[in-house]
DNA sequence: TGGCTCATGTAATCTGTTACATGATTCT
DNA sequence: AGAATCATGTAACAGATTACATGAGCCA
């Protein structure tokens, strides 16, 4: 009860931002949200047309670039519904890593396959790592669109933390190497 | 069928430390591993069930203090389960902050709203870093249990990136009170 | 004696993903 | 011509939480 699905307030507060079709959403949550949400399609069409039975967005069909499209606005009702939820102060924040889990767990594996797990993680994380500064660089310069100051604020958030995993990776790779000498 | 459940995997870990009760592990989850994964007593019983019938952990009842319970080991075939599992590359790391969903739309709701979730949220950061910080330097002591090793490594992970998040916190709160004072 | 912690478990429910289904358009 | 992308959707399934149920021991 205290925990409500989320999916709701994801698909009005990006429909806050622009009108937008189901397929223009996932988009946006496989890009500018991907670090800290994601969703999938099956969650997001069958929310998009629960939001228009309870009035909190309206749909609109039509063809553009000769694609059938359904194009979803916000209503003043949703933006209600959005506000009021962005005021509630329960939040959940939830990491669930399981490089983490095999790293706590590497003294059954040993420090070479736990090392591997490391570097991949400090791969994946140097990959994405452009992406974020990007954002942050683009959002950055003082312009008409008041949310690119919020939007660029998650994006520093990625550029700083996806920063530090990078400081940790180094440091284990450190601490597990040297352990691995002292058995020689 | 990539995304099998991990929970299997979580006990099987533990009990890799251990001979634990369920009661016991979910107190494992609730403070060694909260940083980076949590489980409810509804997915902890019928899991120790399964991995019992599955002959990967035996189970003993006994009477300790007064109280009934059931204590769980890890047997030789369990420990080859989870050894494959933690050899597997193919690993999910998911950050899903709400505190972030609620600045990526604060436009909507504006500057002050959003600095208090930046604040509530840099306060529950600074009440976790003093547990990890003590896990850190106890665990970072050159001792018999070579496992230790590997929990101090996921125990510094929560303190550097952490200490970032209240950095990052820092920052948002200039970002968003200078924009404020623009409109005066 | 009353409340908290210890201790185990189940049933209903929720939330979401995956896989499937379909078909048009655009790019190479 | 074929592959990739655009575009929308459903049904089955998975994974997990929440609330409920029960009861004993410990502490103030």
């Amino acid at each position: 009860m205290a925990n409500e699905k989320k999916i709701n307030y994801v698909l009005l507060g990006l429909l806050s931002h622009e009108s937008l079709t189901g397929y223009e959403i996932k988009k946006r949550l496989d890009t500018r949200l991907r670090l800290f949400w994601n969703a999938s399609y099956g969650s997001i069409y069958p929310t998009l047309n629960e939001l228009e039975k309870d009035g909190l967005v309206k749909k609109e069909e039509l063809e553009e670039k000769g694609r059938d499209k359904i194009r979803y606005t916000i209503t003043e009702d949703g933006r209600e519904v959005l506000k009021a939820w962005l005021e509630k102060t329960a939040v959940k924040d939830e990491l669930r890593y399981e490089t983490l889990l095999k790293l706590f767990f590497g003294s059954e594996i040993g420090e070479d396959i736990t090392l591997e797990h490391i570097h991949r993680f400090g791969e994946k994380i140097e990959k994405e790592l452009p992406f974020l500064k990007t954002s942050v660089s683009q959002l950055k310069e003082p312009d008409l669109e008041e949310e690119h100051k919020y939007i660029m604020l998650t994006a520093l958030f990625g550029v700083k933390v996806y920063e530090t995993y990078l400081e940790w990776c180094k440091e284990v790779e450190e601490v597990l190497k040297a352990g691995g000498k002292k058995d020689v």
